[in-house]
DNA sequence: TGCGTTTTAAATCAATCGTTATAAAATGTA
DNA sequence: TACATTTTATAACGATTGATTTAAAACGCA
């Protein structure tokens, strides 16, 4: 009983991500972003409200995007091989990130999240998802052995909760594969049961 | 033979970077910048040239303040704790940083950086610089036997910097001890020697 | 076929953006 | 004291900002 919209709100919030992860919230003006999106500004307020509301949207929508179904594909996985399998898709990621755009989450820990409330509530909530993916991990291969036992894993957890962001860090500016490749390789290192722990406490 | 400037260059260059540092590049406008730093538009435009120019030489101003000093103090020290001493600093300061503005060099690194030729240079020769300086310590460790051996020099101060980034980040959103203190902690006994494999390559 | 409703398109709002022009103020030198 | 030079203060430049108004267009329902 009114005009039909003429876009999917999926459709346009994924092009609307792709603007917003790329220049960032500031350098995204209203118009930028309507013509990202294939839309008018006027279609724009009238679907999803001001700017903020719209980044807010695009913000859910690529963390949903990636990080909710990829926790549940690695965790699948034996404990040592998620994490690697984990850090490896993102070495991957951070190498063929041809217009360094990086982790969109990250982006907005810095630029949004320390001026915003909701905004840091919101990253500060993903990032404990990703550690409590972590924790999960190294739990479980302590238990089975695969994964040492010599530090706690809270703390291990955030070790590579740290090493992720590092990553996306660097790799913004340094996305150097020998690089990338070569500082994960201490800290899957550090995962792996002491082998000579293992023979001390196997010897009394 | 011309009238003198009414205030001097690092004074109102350390207000421009407070104003940079806190807001960042594109949130803060010159009229913002102007009136940080006590001074009229045309003022700043006249002693430092546009916006872009005054955050360069901002950053540069931060960066000879935060590093300049710093490694050298470090450095020394014995490797093991002159690691040891950065990151504890590192993590006070993340503490203490209640504006949450975090550290101005990962700021630009992803705000800036990714948009602008010359600052991606600029950063990453800092992060470099800052490689350099962990790779330094690890491979005075690994000679004098106080760090291990077990992983490359290379590899351990990439592991090092990726960290120190990681934590950066970290700290923006969850500014908490406890999460600091402890995904460090795994990090440091990943320097050590294993007391194990000492052993072994002093029994035969 | 109108009616109510929503979405479009286009124009426009005041405010702010980065930057500059103009002229007064403040110096050393002549 | 007058001149040349630079920095100040003020005002303004056109362009763009986030956001809204107006009216035409496109539907379901009566």
């Amino acid at each position: 009983m009114a005009r039909p919209r003429e876009f999917e709100e999926e459709k346009v919030l994924l092009l609307a991500v792709e603007q917003f992860w790329e220049r960032g919230y500031e350098a995204t003006s209203i118009r930028d972003l309507a013509q990202a999106m294939g839309l008018t500004t006027a279609s724009v307020y009238n679907a999803f409200g001001d700017k903020r509301a719209v980044y807010r949207r695009a913000l859910d929508f690529y963390v949903e995007r990636s990080f909710g179904d990829r926790v549940g594909r690695f965790e699948a996985k034996p404990p040592l091989l998620a994490i690697k399998a984990f850090f490896d898709e993102i070495i991957e990621r951070s190498l063929s990130d041809v217009k360094r755009k990086g982790c969109m989450l990250v982006n907005s820990a810095l630029e949004v999240a320390p001026h915003d409330e909701e905004f840091q509530r919101v990253v500060a909530e993903v990032l404990v998802q990703v550690e409590g993916f972590f924790l999960r991990c190294v739990q479980r291969g302590q238990k089975d052995g695969t994964i040492t036992n010599g530090q706690a894993a809270s703390d291990l957890a955030g070790t590579l909760l740290s090493t992720l962001l590092g990553i996306r860090v660097l790799a913004r500016t340094r996305p150097e594969r020998a690089l990338l490749e070569g500082l994960i390789k201490p800290v899957l290192g550090l995962l792996e049961p002491a082998a000579a722990t293992q023979l001390e406490s196997a010897v009394p």
